[in-house]
DNA sequence: CTGATTGACGTTTTT
DNA sequence: CGTCAATCAG
């Protein structure tokens, strides 16, 4: 065991009981180092699953689970029907709060299938309660009502206290809604993901036998990433481990980048005061990226004052230095990275999988896609816009969501006339208001004869179809060997779904492309229903739900097996890639405008986003600055990010301004020779 | 009730 | 330049 591993892994491998702290810089064979210390607790005969894992994302979750399923599993398959050996429980947190809050939920109140609401579903409900509030979109946008709420509900304000802490209108506004959002989510039986974590720490303060049970299931804790952990995080893993105090926390102070999101760095570097016996490990050998890379990377983390001070030590030696390019603009910009990759990958060498390229925004990738698709390289978009969030998809899993659970308000609003039925507008505004004044939800109004007898004739049919659908399905379930997506498949023929997506886009291929869709989520529910242990609707929607991102049909999965990667650089950590292109250096994107607005903290953070960018990369960083890009149809003037400048050591340098102002002059002047020339063509021509 | 057109506006990251 | 909400004519 622990072969090859430097004395500061080994030791936090083999210290196995009391709080410890291991405090690892990037590439410092972190996740090696949880692997083999989950494996040596089982070794030393803690039972597996009696270790509780928490991981940031479920991706990070399902490699862990698969390295040591490789380390420990057992050498063959076991034979078909034997019960399987004990495993570690391996999750993030939301997942595991899932787990417990399915055990307890009528504890506070909420149903027992309660839904998990996430950040669209979010949005429509934060839209309709500005909306019941006369809220102009122009004044507070759902979003930005949303962000608030969260930051209220992250510091654990209530929402009859929300008022006490507004200070701008747009904040009173927000106030006012909180209270409505969060009763609204409650009557529709539902929670949201920060609620997840909330309730649970509020099941674990209020009812202590219930603390003690989850506690007594575990013998050891361990947490990876934990600079990104916030304060309810951090009280659910208080109560979790404060009896064994098995608890050995695993991150780095210099990737905290979810401060907006609650995470505060305070937890990591304070370790000690809460746990006084607790033992710290420092990981600083690097074993991922050259020498030159490293520089740079030290070099830039320098500039922020909250952290511990490390500093990564190369086991590489030597390296190319880390190179600037500049481009005429951000098409430009995306043309020439493409065109370098696809150089590269025409020598055989490299394969697509080994390039990155990491941005700020989810709009800048785009130019990429185009760029990557014209070139015909296989390239993967991690993160946004996944198949779950294909119109299609999403309505199609909100028939499921109806037939789970009726009372989900948000999801019965998104169908009710999707396909059209004949429930209009003004039905449902008439359905809506007298929901809220019967305090009743959408779904129960239609069982009131009363009132739906009011409603124009079609309305009344389409309620009915809608409410005869969905018992169809239900008295379904109920039968014994039902299979899940046998239900949905009737359940599209019955909506004539197919037919209906044709009407709604007229054009073939586009219709096709998402009848694909539907057919692929039929699959994705069959897929779930073979690996399950006891499948269940229930069981998929919260798969889907906390880990939707993982879906996708095979032909997308086998595609994006050997592909370039675009990722944002939060969606980037914990990866490590031979090239990396660092796309949009520039003040206003990294660091982000909004950040640079108001205190200084918010650009250490973005400054150690900038240190996780840099430091996934292995052999080759490329950072790139467009000169100019397009706003609103407009070009326009970009200013080198002053991370380039910290980077170079340059920060000093009082002309950095001008240089970069010259190189655009330069830029502005092929501009206007390329523009005369095209000019004169189309002169020609004409 | 539905489908088409017009107008305003746009500052980030995600479990 | 795109997106989405509000508005209007069948």
């Amino acid at each position: 065991m622990s072969h090859g591993l430097n004395p500061e892994q080994q030791e936090a491998v083999q210290t196995l009981t009391g709080p410890m702290l291991v405090l690892a810089g990037a590439g410092s064979g972190k996740t090696r180092v949880v692997t083999f210390r989950i494996a040596n607790l089982i070794r030393h005969g803690t039972r597996a699953d009696r270790i509780l894992a928490v991981t940031f994302t479920n991706k990070a979750a399902k490699e862990m689970r698969e390295r040591i399923t490789k380390m420990i599993g057992p050498k063959r398959r076991p034979p078909r029907g034997a019960t399987a050996p004990p495993a570690p429980v391996i999750g993030t947190f939301h997942s595991n709060c899932v787990q417990i809050l399915r055990r307890h939920a009528r504890k506070l109140g909420y149903p027992e299938r309660f839904a998990i609401y996430d950040r669209s579903d979010q949005e429509s409900t934060a839209r309709e309660v500005l909306r019941q509030l006369r809220v102009h979109t122009g004044m507070l946008k759902p979003a930005e009502f949303l962000s608030h709420v969260s930051r209220w509900k992250n510091a654990g304000v209530r929402f009859d206290q929300a008022h006490e802490l507004a200070r701008t209108d747009a904040e009173h506004v927000a106030a006012s809604g909180y209270r409505r959002y969060q009763q609204a989510i409650k009557l529709c039986g539902a929670m949201d993901f920060d609620d997840l974590l909330l309730s649970t720490e509020q099941l674990f303060r209020e009812f202590d036998e219930v603390r003690v049970a989850e506690a007594g299931r575990f013998d050891h804790v361990l947490v990876d990433e934990y600079q990104d952990t916030n304060q309810s995080q951090y009280a659910i893993i208080c109560a979790l481990a404060g009896t064994h105090r098995n608890l050995c926390v695993v991150g780095d102070d210099d990737q905290s980048i979810y401060g907006w999101r609650g995470a505060e760095v305070r937890h990591i570097l304070s370790f000690s005061k809460d746990w006084p016996d607790a033992k710290i490990v420092r990981l600083e050998a690097n074993y991922r990226s050259t020498t030159a890379i490293l520089e740079v990377a030290n070099r830039l983390i320098g500039f922020n004052k909250t952290r511990h001070d490390k500093v990564l030590k190369p086991a590489r030696a030597g390296g190319t230095p880390p190179r600037i390019l500049q481009f005429k603009n951000e098409v430009e910009e995306a043309r020439g990275i493409t065109d370098e990759i696809r150089k590269v990958l025409e020598r055989r060498q490299h394969e697509p999988r080994d390039f990155a390229i990491l941005f700020r925004t989810n709009e800048q990738p785009r130019v990429f896609e185009t760029e990557l698709r014209k070139a015909q390289i296989p390239y993967s978009l991690v993160g946004s816009q996944s198949f779950f969030d294909r119109k299609e998809v999403r309505d199609l899993l909100c028939y499921l969501r109806i037939v789970d659970n009726p009372l989900d308000e948000v999801s019965l609003l998104r169908i009710i006339n999707v396909p059209q039925r004949g429930i209009g507008a003004k039905s449902v505004e008439a359905l809506l208001t007298h929901a809220v004044s019967q305090a009743k939800t959408v779904w129960e109004i239609f069982s009131d004869k009363v009132f739906v007898r009011g409603l124009p004739e079609p309305a009344q049919r389409g309620i009915e179809r809608l409410q005869l659908l969905s018992a169809r399905c239900q008295n379904k379930l109920t039968q014994p060997e039902a299979a899940l997506a046998g239900v949905l498949r009737e359940l599209v023929y019955d909506l004539d779904y197919m037919a209906a997506l044709e009407r709604m886009y007229p054009q073939a291929d586009e219709a096709q492309a998402r009848q694909a869709s539907v057919e692929e989520v039929i699959n994705a529910l069959a897929e779930y229903e073979a690996d399950a242990k006891s499948p269940s609707l229930a069981g998929f929607l919260d798969d889907v739900t906390l880990a939707g991102k993982e879906f996708g049909s095979p032909k997308d999965k086998e595609q994006q097996r050997n592909a370039v990667s675009l990722m944002t650089y939060h969606s980037a950590k914990g990866l490590e890639f031979p090239f990396v292109y660092m796309v949009g250096m520039e003040e206003g994107i990294l660091p982000h405008r909004r950040s640079l607005a108001e205190n200084y903290d918010d650009v250490e953070e973005e400054r150690r986003l900038c240190y996780v960018g840099v430091t996934r990369a292995q052999d080759e960083l490329t950072l790139c600055l467009p000169l100019q890009r397009m706003k609103w149809g407009r070009p326009q003037d970009t200013f080198a990010s002053r991370f380039l400048y910290e980077m170079t050591g340059q920060a000093d340098n009082p002309n950095r301004r001008r240089s970069i102002d010259s190189a655009r002059k330069q830029v502005a002047a092929s501009t206007r020779a390329a523009a005369k020339k095209s000019a004169a063509k189309s002169s020609k021509k004409s």
